[in-house]
DNA sequence: GTATTTTTGTGCTGTAAAACATAAAAACAA
DNA sequence: TTGTTTTTATGTTTTACAGCACAAAAATAC
């Protein structure tokens, strides 16, 4: 019996939602100027501070957006999921990227040339109202977390995180475990707290019987407890 | 001699960089689409949560974006200053606003529909690269607050918050002080500080001689101090 | 002009959360 | 296996800052 092949990743054709906004032309053209790239878990993808060249779309597997802290205390700014673009921000303000993009997984990625991206944008107005939505949307999300992480203890921010995570990427078979594990390092920047607090705070929840904690499988037991939490003390 | 009249408001065609962008079709159109609008100082133009009509371009004065947080104490996101556009974010996103803006000056606003933005972002890729790019540099500076607010010291956010100031503002004629005057209260609120905090703040950088304090007049001496306060402790 | 409200300025107190210090447990390597 | 690094856990100390309280000054209203 023939062995199982490594699994050919699938084109871009069939992932990207944005692909139906593109003309016929585009179509050919994206298919035959975008490479894959595969990323191991905790690999950067790029850095803060760097000249962005490229627009990037995760096939498979998690990727965090990260911002460089005081004396080494990152800051998770978002999470991608697949499938999603990402990387876009900084090409389109022409800007070096603010923040950092680190694969949280073993990470399949598409990478389209800034260039080639620009050029469909300003010739294709769904595919420029696709982005322009997205980016809304995120600046959205910006300003209403910034307001939250400055403002918010540290009870309602892991809860807040839990939430955002649970909302993300949604639980698992058995309705309750939050389908990610993070390190409590990652959930601690996610929350903009110390290490210290996070474990700390997430030991608090699961007396409380609000989570259950193994290792780093999280099971939501009392969700409305959770979104109290979230939105008063 | 004839007494001067009151100013007449010059019409969207002079002051919009937008304008340049649109079609004769489009220009024809928007001469007739849109009002003018006056707001008095703290006036409130919109708030978190109403649903977004329009999209507003201010002609003069000085608008303060910004959320409620928790127990009354707000937070300003960003302040618009003449001539920029505002208010299309939760037009884009299709979402209710965010956050609110209020008058910080007396202010003379265009008012735009949101279908008839829309509707001339989707014809024309112009446009819509032009708010492609003025949210994702929105989005670079949300991302990159927010890190700052929750990460920084009381000294440095404020000194982020002066060096903000002098850089959207600009200096006087005497190259030194700072041509937006706001109450403590306002620079508590851009700073993510109580008042106490910013009104101490701003005696211990007088002080230090870095600024001169004169009501709501602020002289910057020292910029490169405040530079350094700034980036570091 | 006087009264009232708002803004500015300081001092004091309490506390949430960082910082530090260990140590156990788990993951990984030799 | 045994050693080494990373992650998780928890207790203790320190401190930055919010949260009062109160007063002077300025702005606004009457």
């Amino acid at each position: 019996m023939a062995r199982r092949k490594v699994a050919e990743p699938v084109g871009i054709e069939n992932v990207s939602k944005l692909w139906e906004y593109l003309t016929p032309e585009q179509r050919a053209y994206l298919s035959r100027n975008y490479t894959i790239r595969h990323y191991r878990k905790n690999e950067i993808i790029y850095s803060e501070g760097e000249t962005a060249q490229n627009v990037l779309c995760l096939a498979n597997g998690k990727v965090k957006i990260l911002r460089d802290g005081i004396g080494g205390r990152s800051q998770i700014v978002r999470i991608i999921k697949a499938v999603e673009y990402f990387g876009y921000r900084a090409v389109l303000a022409e800007e070096p990227y603010v923040t950092s993009a680190v694969a949280m997984e073993n990470s399949t990625i598409y990478v389209v040339s800034g260039g080639v991206f620009v050029s469909f944008l300003k010739q294709n107005t769904e595919v420029a109202y696709y982005f322009v939505k997205a980016l809304a949307v995120d600046l959205g999300i910006a300003d209403s977390r910034s307001a939250n992480l400055t403002q918010k203890h540290i009870r309602g921010r892991l809860a807040e995180s839990l939430l955002f995570l649970k909302d993300t990427y949604g639980y698992e078979s058995d309705d309750a475990t939050i389908s990610v594990y993070l390190s409590r390092e990652d959930l601690a920047s996610l929350s903009n707290m110390t290490t210290s607090n996070a474990i700390r705070t997430l030991t608090v929840f699961a007396n409380e019987k609000i989570i259950t904690v193994d290792g780093r499988k999280i099971k939501i037991i009392d969700e409305d407890r959770l979104k109290k939490i979230n939105n008063f003390g």
